[in-house]
DNA sequence: GTTACATTAATAACCAGCCAGTCATTAATC
DNA sequence: GATTAATGACTGGCTGGTTATTAATGTAAC
């Protein structure tokens, strides 16, 4: 009973509803997932509005053209993780390598293996045409991700765990696999059924043991 | 004088010109460049006409759909590179590190500084749009790309130069890089002057030296 | 050398369909 | 009955693709 307000699915009463508040964070959501999966150019405004369960008017009456939307999107789906992020590492205990792999495992549960990284994607392919939302993501993403990652191995260094290096390229190595983890998954791997055995969090680990011990032989004799 | 077959300059004399060898070419260049910069949505066939000197009627006289065009821009620049550098590694004489950081530099320069480069952004923006792509895409670059580095990991195993480690994993690790600095490269990194001395090839060579490196000091003592 | 004709590269006007965005109308809620 | 959320038919512009026409080139005859 009360199906008042069931957010999407067809009732068989399929009146009119009026649900003012609901509908911005649902036509978000529809929008979301169809950008990540066709791209912004190929989606059409009206399959967006239909995902929502709602007509393509309703969709101009809360979003005043199809790139505010797009720019909506971006807004509410970033911006929100990284304020979290940074409290739950001021307090962390552990070792620096721990707090990274920490790090990326929960980036890659919280983001990256979610929609929320197909946006990613999504300003990379589209960056060139709309400048100002590459300036967003990058003032509102990019850096805030570069921040806690080099001050992170800034730890390191400074509590003798790590050894000197060029904190900001060592930085941008591991965001480069980052990135390409989330290209991977919402562009070329779902079109192909290639790479068996490639698991994103074994590869993210893997990447950030070899960064942090090398993969020359440690002696040229044999170990102890 | 004799200013017969000037390829795109706009003679004075704008009669028409009768150049079927050429036009192909032309239109192959101007389509990539426009591609690489808006996107192949956003590319309008009359543009990479104009671009080329030529009418849209023309255009379609020598590619039978706006797809067939982005095929034809893909295929005309990937395949090249890679007999080439498949037989150029099998007589290489150094250290597989060496040859690690040759082979990095050498694809910055031949492909990945180029418009060449641009392409993979292209495909990972399209790819769910375009399976065929991806697909051609992943066997006819991916893969081989892949299959030259472990190789040369492996070759560095066998020598007794690198320990013993996941080959593909740490292929990935690399190749991610390289992903990184072409999507940079096109998309982010033209609209934002950010990062000062951010050196493309410095983060390359950077990059390789981390992961044969690593980043854990060596011994908890002062070095000697 | 030049005239006449044939061939075809190139053009520009044109068409059809798609789609973002609008607006008069409808119906839920107060 | 007033208000306004929601609709869906409509439009205007854009653009991929077509085609009748034009002009450059080749060639053969004179």
């Amino acid at each position: 009973m009360s199906a008042v307000t069931t957010p999407s699915s067809n009732d068989v009463n399929s009146k009119r509803e009026r649900r003012k508040e609901a509908r911005p964070g649902e036509l978000l959501q529809a929008a979301l997932e169809l950008f990540v999966e066709k791209g912004y150019a190929a989606t059409r405004a009206e399959e967006v509005a239909t995902r929502a369960g709602v007509s393509k008017g309703t969709l101009f009456l809360y979003f005043s053209s199809k790139e505010d939307l797009f720019k909506a999107v971006i807004q509410s789906n970033l911006s929100r993780h990284f304020m979290a992020w940074n409290q739950e590492f001021e307090g962390f205990e552990g070792s620096s390598a721990d707090m990274l792999a920490y790090g990326l495992t929960s980036w890659w549960t919280q983001i990256g293996n979610t929609l929320a990284g197909g946006i990613t994607k999504l300003v990379m392919s589209e960056a060139r045409n709309f400048p100002e939302i590459a300036a967003f993501y990058e003032r509102e993403v990019v850096k805030p991700g570069q921040h806690l990652i080099e001050r992170i191995l800034q730890r390191g260094i400074d509590q003798g765990e790590f050894r000197a290096m060029d904190v900001h390229h060592v930085c941008m190595s591991l965001v480069s696999a980052m990135m390409f983890l989330m290209m991977w998954k919402h562009s070329l791997g779902p079109c192909s059924a290639t790479n068996p055995s490639f698991d994103p969090e074994t590869f993210l680990l893997t990447h950030l043991n070899t960064l942090l011990n090398g993969l020359r032989q440690p002696t040229p004799m044999g170990t102890p």
